[in-house]
DNA sequence: AATTTCATCAACCGCCAGGGA
DNA sequence: CTCCCTGGCGGTTGATGAAAT
């Protein structure tokens, strides 16, 4: 939602501060201590009218950013610990790159830290599309061609609620017009099945990557089904992992089914191809041959 | 040793929501 | 109710250093 300009304004968003008086680029130590003796002696008060006030030649935002990201004393900085990997994949299996929600669970870190870590470090470890898995190198391969949650984020789902909505597989009499719904749906739906596999991966792979739920739209609540999406450096754990899978499917059925005998307005021959859309599962099992 | 490529991360930019006038 | 200001957020960029050639 835009808002309107200022009356007899251009259009065109006001720069928040004038461009050509304040400094941009790298942050110096004198800047910083400027900036944590003013805050430390009088708090930030307005960012807006802060760079003036504490001496510097900086943008407000400017400022807001490189105390909330770096000279703030409860940041803790270094490498992420596993637990924090952990907590970083839960999290954003289930609110996609909501970095401020993700970073407000886990104290000291910023979400410019975490977006920052996903993107260069854990998003790696996230498959790419089904179609060029099996071009993918083998050394992050994924079976079979799941979509992670990551993948899911608002937008994602806002994207896919239409499609979803009028697709007869999956089409709720309830209708899907509210997004927020499905992902507040979808959170609450957290856990068990992220935690169960998040084990299942640390003990077969030494894996980190999470699994996701598939949805399937009921008409008034949303089942998920695990999914996997495993990294794998070797054959034996693609074996467990395709074990696992067939595991999850089977369960996956008897969901299925369980919500199928209470919906019967859907085409009787509608549960298998339902399943298969749910894990992505290629109808020729073509996933089974993956090198 | 020099050059190129890649990875990381601090910082910037533009958009949005909330609240006050 | 509308407009405006401000803070906050997420996506992207660019500087820098490390690794590879």
């Amino acid at each position: 939602m835009r808002k309107k300009g200022r009356k007899g304004e251009k259009m065109g968003r006001a720069p928040c501060c004038n461009k050509g008086e304040v400094k941009k680029g790298a942050w110096t130590p004198e800047e910083d201590k400027l900036l944590v003796d003013y805050i430390t002696k009088h708090g930030h008060g307005t960012w807006r009218s802060f760079p003036k006030l504490a001496g510097l030649r900086r943008c407000g935002k400017s400022c807001r950013l490189r105390w909330t990201n770096y000279l703030r004393p409860d940041i803790k900085r270094g490498a992420f610990t596993f637990e924090e990997e952990q907590t970083i994949f839960h999290l954003h299996s289930l609110h996609g790159n909501k970095w401020a929600a993700i970073a407000s669970r886990l104290p000291g870190r910023t979400d410019n830290e975490i977006k920052n870590f996903w993107n260069s470090h854990l998003r790696k470890r996230i498959p790419k599309s089904s179609s060029t898995s099996k071009s993918a190198d083998t050394k992050h391969a994924f079976l079979p061609p799941a979509r992670h949650m990551a993948e899911v984020d608002n937008t994602a789902v806002e994207a896919e609620a239409p499609r979803l909505a009028m697709d007869p597989l999956l089409l709720s009499p309830a209708g899907l017009s509210d997004s927020n719904n499905i992902l507040h749906e979808w959170s609450s739906c957290d856990g068990d099945a992220f935690q169960k596999h998040m084990n299942f991966d640390k003990v077969a792979c030494e894996s980190e990557i999470p699994t996701i739920g598939a949805m399937k739209f009921e008409s008034e609540s949303i089942v998920t089904v695990p999914h996997l999406a495993v990294s794998s450096t070797s054959e034996s754990c693609d074996q467990g992992v395709i074990k696992e899978h067939i595991r999850v499917k089977e369960e996956a059925e008897e969901i299925v089914n369980a919500s199928e005998s209470q919906n019967s307005f859907e085409a009787d021959n509608s549960s298998d191809i339902t399943l298969d859309l749910l894990l992505d599962i290629p109808n020729d099992g073509e996933y089974l041959q993956y090198e």
